[in-house]
DNA sequence: CCGGATCCCATCCGATACTG
DNA sequence: CAGTATCGGATGGGATCCGG
């Protein structure tokens, strides 16, 4: 981890976050503690040693724990490294504008996909329910309560309601549940009303960041 | 520029705000549009190549814009560009934890300094007033009004306030300026209802992020 | 299997020199 | 002033290997 040279508070923290990969890992750690193969799997591309580079520089940063879990290792985000979390949504949603279309190969995983809900997350006060999205290969679910949401990769079978589609981007950007329904873009499995109350709980509105992209 | 093979908003911002200059950049746009060598001469140890090749990618993705102001060449932010204030502002805060004491040949630049008091804006209503701060080899100023702050790198002959001093961000921390004076940590000059206005104006609380640094 | 370490090649970065 | 060109060294990418 190679200095900037200037004594400030951004050039500190860009010497952690602005190294190829680390923007992810901590992605994936904010969903929640994560083994070392679980990060490998769920980061297409990232080689090993990067990722074992990675992890021990935000640990001597102090921004993530090296833990045991049983007989295994986990890692998650210190106190200190949870303070990235609006950082991180923030930059997902910025990012979201410029998601017009997959590139080549480009595909979501799992844990984009949740990362995908907690940046979407309204904090309205919505019914209580839960919802298992799927996008291509990438399934994810949250589960919303009065108080509090919680998010987490993979199925939920016992899910209220079931979303899926190529375009469940556009879903979120839009909040337009019908219009994404009887296009074909979403498919949706569930009560009627639930639909209504997802798209209150999540939406990334794109027009909040700026309007002038190519 | 590589991609990260996801399609995530995250990880498209990564792909730009990821590379090595490309955050330290964009905190020197932030603070005002600039020329190619003044974010050369402001960002010591740059490569010009690397300037040119990070200002290009910005302008590829619409971060940037490429104007001519009179026969120069300036670049500054688009208004896709100004979303990422909010981020870099909070990326600076949450570094800021990790500045306790500057390394070995690391100094302070004035867009540096300048990028603090953005950082360290509290937005509350003060009395209207200009101070110039200096730490080291670095200048900034400040004008301050009931309606809006305008901060800018360099010093500013007229500032009815002037401070310097080699632990300014102690004193932004902290907000104890009579400590930080009587210890001569900060030096002051100026009427001294201005230095209370100063530390209500501008201020960044380091509790605000996490705690549990080493 | 899990959690890495090692090796080798490609790419990127850093420093300096040079140019319209 | 605003960049290109170039070249050695550092970093990343991908595959393989290893100890528990």
């Amino acid at each position: 981890m190679k200095s900037y040279g200037q004594y400030c508070g951004l050039a500190r923290a860009a010497e952690l976050v602005g190294e190829r990969w680390s923007l992810v890992i901590l992605r994936d750690l904010l969903v929640g503690p994560k083994r070392f193969n679980e990060l490998r799997q769920g980061i297409p591309g990232i080689p090993s040693n990067l990722l074992t580079s990675r992890l021990r520089d935000f640990e001597d940063a102090s921004v993530v724990e090296r833990v045991l879990d049983g007989r295994n290792v986990v890692y998650r985000l210190s106190e200190y490294g949870q303070g990235l979390e609006p950082i991180v949504v923030g930059l997902g949603r910025w990012g979201a504008r410029q998601m017009d279309v997959p590139r080549e190969n480009e595909v979501p995983t799992d844990n984009s996909l949740a990362a995908a809900l907690l940046t979407a997350r309204t904090d309205e006060k919505v019914q209580a329910f839960s919802v298992e999205v799927t996008a291509g290969p990438a399934t994810a679910h949250a589960d919303v309560s009065a108080t509090a949401v919680s998010v987490a990769t993979g199925p939920f079978p016992d899910a209220d309601l079931r979303l899926g589609g190529s375009s469940l981007r556009r879903l979120l950007a839009d909040g337009d549940i019908d219009a994404a329904i009887s296009s074909g873009a979403v498919t949706a499995k569930g009560p009627a009303t639930l639909l209504k109350e997802f798209t209150r709980a999540f939406s990334t509105p794109l027009d909040e960041v700026a309007h002038n992209l190519p």
